[in-house]
DNA sequence: TCCTAAATAGTAATGATTACTATTTAAGTA
DNA sequence: TACTTAAATAGTAATCATTACTATTTAGGA
């Protein structure tokens, strides 16, 4: 594996980033350190750095968000879709199930942030 | 909302299925009952059955399939994609974080099924 | 039977992601 | 330091799941 430029950029910006990107917010923050970075190389490199295990994924609305290496969880707002970080969860995880080996759990929390509970707030999605 | 004979029969498709099937899955054995039925219509019924908790989700590699609902979870095998219901396990569930509402867990278990741990059988994807 | 809002069929559009290809480059080797 | 080469990149095209659109049909109430 060839440590590029490009490659540290992701990476960097992954670990640097409180929000939760997907691709394409990674490649416009990209693009400030190499300005013709291609959407193609950002994909890769999330992919790759994905498999490794130096970076996680949670899906949400059917697109990848990307997140540091710290262990926690996450809940998702269904009206307006915000990622919010959540810690101090414990949850015992099995090691295997019927023969099938389990090394990872996605998990993530559902339902109505605070501020979708207001009413005036209803069906406001913010992307 | 109208009753319609497109509605049941997506809904019994998944009712009736051990499978873990697509919205595209769901339409070719839809076109056996209705044979002109349109693929907008099933992920219409699709996505207005989970809305209603109907019907669950599960995301499999950036798509979207469809379970009945009966209280279990899922193991997703990275090599393969295939799919396993588990039963019998406990996750303790909180009510609420922070102010935000929580009102559903996706949790789906990841790894290497028995089958693909043979290494005769690395990389073939059975969707 | 009539009416109407909701659902449908068929098709086009969208948008995230992947594939392709010529060019560039990291990193080992002489 | 220059040479070599496989791997990575930039730019673009293609893919594929899903959604949007529109004319037509239909469920269900009056």
């Amino acid at each position: 594996m060839k440590n590029t430029k490009q490659r540290k950029v992701v990476l960097d910006i992954i670990n640097n980033s409180d929000k939760h990107l997907d691709a394409f917010g990674v490649y416009k923050l990209a693009r400030i350190s190499i300005s013709n970075i291609s959407l193609g190389t950002v994909y890769r490199n999330l992919g790759s750095l994905e498999n490794e295990g130096a970076i996680q994924v949670i899906m949400v609305d059917g697109v990848k968000h990307y997140d540091k290496i710290i262990p926690h969880y996450h809940f998702v707002c269904k009206k307006c879709l915000k990622i919010i970080d959540v810690f101090d969860l414990e949850i015992p995880r099995l090691k295997e199930y019927n023969g099938n080996l389990v090394d990872d759990y996605e998990i993530v929390l559902k339902g109505i942030c605070e501020n979708c509970q207001k009413e005036d707030n209803y069906g406001i999605k913010r992307k």
